[in-house]
RNA sequence: GCGGGUGUAGCUCAGUUGGUUAGAGUAUCGGCCUGUCACGCCGAGGGUCGCGGGUUCGAGUCCCGUCACUCGCGCCA
């Protein structure tokens, strides 16, 4: 017999009754009946009854067993009386009797019970992250991981794309985020950079002519976090050689479709080749902001128009210096009391906004401020415009454009929150395209990149010597998912001529741009094909999948919002011996940490 | 860097207008119980009310500061 099971503790059923086995798990739960005791034995798979009672031999050892301890059963299958089957569990119709126990692990008294599925304190669960991930939702999270990960790999595979890995030792580069640093010690006072993303690896292996790369590419960034933000992360990378934007979308949709309607759970998804389109310009009016939630049904209306001579003296006001009017209509909020709207107003102050503006109406009767100055009649061809009913509010967001914007946008987000607007039970993609190639920098005043400088911009060479800057589009796209960006791509810009004119736009010379980017540059001048890709970002995926709202939900050992490693106590002081090798002296000494925090001894051997 | 929230037993929480010895559930320990599956019943131990200062006859409660965690803004593909 094998040492520790010939079952798993999810695979005895009536069938095996009679049979003699092995199971080894965790005690999940003890009910200790005096005469007779049951224990619920857990492993990966599942959970099986073990009973014992005067007759077991051992029933004194269990009986004592603390939760969470790991022991070995041996006993006979028995099957269950009708009344006592548990319909509950796959393995219900039958249950073990033990005969002997070998304890494996005694559990001491636990930080976090594991049975149940009560909340608990995240600090705690990530400093015994071991035995939270025992719990039954972390459990089948991190295994929903695992699966993703598995059908998104096949699924590229199956679509012609090759699996690469890229450098994690590489070089700092100055656009995009803050780069974790790893100081060299054979070269004093060079540091090596994590990869924020493979980027300029994925390109120079399209260069080097695999036409179809993908990986499971980690990542990291040193910023502040999110709830949907982790310095280290994962992406699905890819890229194509010879690739217009329509190709990238056609070779994306189906993978990220599949593998939603694969693990969906039944929730609806946009199918593969439905994915909507909406210019940047477009969503940024409509919705607010760049990654809409279209599961939303409220749709923001400029009406800056409206109120250039409209009676009501601050949007006039607005107007005339350059501003803009945004609404997002309050659909059948005739009920709604004045605190509704107030409430509202009150937390687009607390966001740092001016205010938010609001029109109530009641079976067709305007009321507030903003309908007492502007008039019925010019309310009601407002409402006509934007075809609403007698029973529909609108809110006002007003001001310069961009603020505007942002308010609209978390004004209607807020709106459909509090009206129960937001449809459930589905995954809505969108792809948002024709973002801005440059934009205007208020704080350095000039025009500097508004994405990845290494974009094509549409229109090519012509495009940055006829247009204004700030009207060239790029073949710059992303992808969103109920609100979530999941994925964020371009056609490339393989041409060392307008990649020499688009930085010149954006003020950087000629030798900035070899300086900075000479390995790419250098590429393309040996013959580089047109390409162009993406990244999904898989712990997103994972995250909506779940159903969490926070990525440290699917992330099997995460830092904490402050980028910390609870459990293994990183990031960590260092000797001066490691310092002196590798040339580094601290300018400042570290707070004394709470190195007696760490919960498992930390540095390792 | 800025703003919001939270912090009371190992864990989840209650604690009234500032007023006697800070409570409950769960976990732990002890006792009882032969069919439970969140078993039940009896009992015990367990508290720096995050920390520091202040107001007050009296602070878990009010004020100031600070720390930790978290959410958001800035930042970030």
């Amino acid at each position: 017999m094998h040492a520790y099971r010939t079952h798993n503790c999810a695979a005895l059923r009536a069938s095996d009754v009679g049979e003699t086995v092995r199971l080894s798990g965790w005690v999940h739960r003890k009910r200790d009946h005096g005469g007779v005791l049951f224990i619920d034995l857990r492993d990966h798979y599942g959970i099986t009854q073990i009973v014992a009672d005067e007759d077991s031999p051992v029933i004194g050892e269990l009986d004592k067993l603390r939760l969470e301890s790991v022991v070995t059963i041996d006993g006979l299958v028995k099957a269950r009386s009708a009344e006592t089957v548990n319909p509950n569990l796959p393995t219900g119709e039958i249950e073990v009797f033990a005969r002997a126990v070998t304890v494996q692990s005694r559990a001491d008294e636990l930080p976090l019970p594991v049975a149940g599925e009560q909340e608990y304190p995240e600090e705690i669960r990530l400093k015994y992250r071991f035995v939270d991930l025992r719990r039954e939702t972390m459990h089948a999270n991190i295994m929903l991981r695992s699966n993703v990960i598995a059908s998104l790999r096949r699924r590229m595979i199956e679509q012609g794309f090759t699996e690469f890995q890229t450098p994690i030792l590489g070089a700092s580069s100055p656009e995009g985020a803050r780069d974790y640093l790893v100081p060299s010690r054979l070269h004093p006072g060079r540091f090596y950079a994590l990869p924020q993303a493979p980027q300029m690896f994925k390109q120079l292996l399209m260069v080097a002519g695999f036409d179809r790369y993908f990986q499971i590419a980690p990542c990291f960034r040193d910023e502040d976090l999110r709830a949907d933000r982790s310095p280290e992360f994962y992406q699905l990378d890819f890229e194509m050689s010879f690739v217009t934007q329509e190709d990238v979308f056609n070779a994306i949709e189906p993978v990220l479709a599949g593998v939603f309607e694969e693990f969906s759970g039944g929730k609806t998804v946009t199918p593969a080749g439905e994915f909507p389109r909406i210019p940047y310009a477009e969503t940024m009016l409509k919705y607010g902001t760049d990654k809409p939630d279209l599961r939303n049904p409220l749709v923001i209306t400029d009406v800056t128009s409206h109120f250039e001579t409209s009676g009501f003296g601050l949007f006039e006001k607005i107007v005339g210096s350059g501003g803009v009017v945004r609404v997002i209509p309050a659909p059948e909020t005739h009920e709604k009391s004045r605190k509704f709207f107030d409430d509202m107003n009150d937390w687009a102050r607390k966001e740092g906004f001016a205010g938010l503006g609001y029109v109530t109406c009641k079976g067709g009767e305007f009321g507030g401020p903003i309908a007492k100055n502007h008039g019925p009649e010019n309310m009601q061809k407002i409402y006509d415009k934007l075809g609403l009913g007698e029973n529909d509010g609108l809110f006002f967001a007003a001001g310069k454009e961009k603020d505007a914007v942002r308010l609209a946008g978390a004004a209607r987000t807020r709106c459909a929150e509090e009206l129960g607007l937001i449809e459930e039970g589905c995954f809505k993609f969108c792809w948002i395209v024709d973002f801005p190639m440059f934009e205007y920098d208020e704080e350095q005043k000039k025009v500097d990149f508004s994405h990845n400088p290494f974009s094509m911009p549409q229109g090519e060479m012509e495009a940055l010597e006829s247009q204004s800057p700030l009207e060239i589009k790029a073949w710059q796209y992303d992808i969103v998912c109920n609100g979530y960006e999941l994925s964020s791509g371009a056609i490339r810009n393989h041409r060392p001529d307008i990649m020499y004119k688009a930085f010149e736009i954006a003020g950087y010379s000629r030798e900035d741009v070899d300086a900075n980017f000479s390995g790419m540059i250098e590429a393309f001048k040996l013959g580089a094909p047109p390409h162009g890709g993406s990244a999904p970002g898989i712990d997103r995926i994972v995250m909506l999948l779940a159903d969490e709202p926070n990525i440290r939900e699917v992330i099997a050992f995460p830092l904490n919002q402050k980028a910390q490693d609870l459990m293994m106590g990183a990031p960590s002081t260092v000797s001066l011996r490691q310092l002196r090798d590798v040339h580094i002296r601290l300018i400042e000494q570290p707070k004394p940490a709470d190195a007696e925090k760490v919960a498992t001894g930390g540095a390792g051997d």
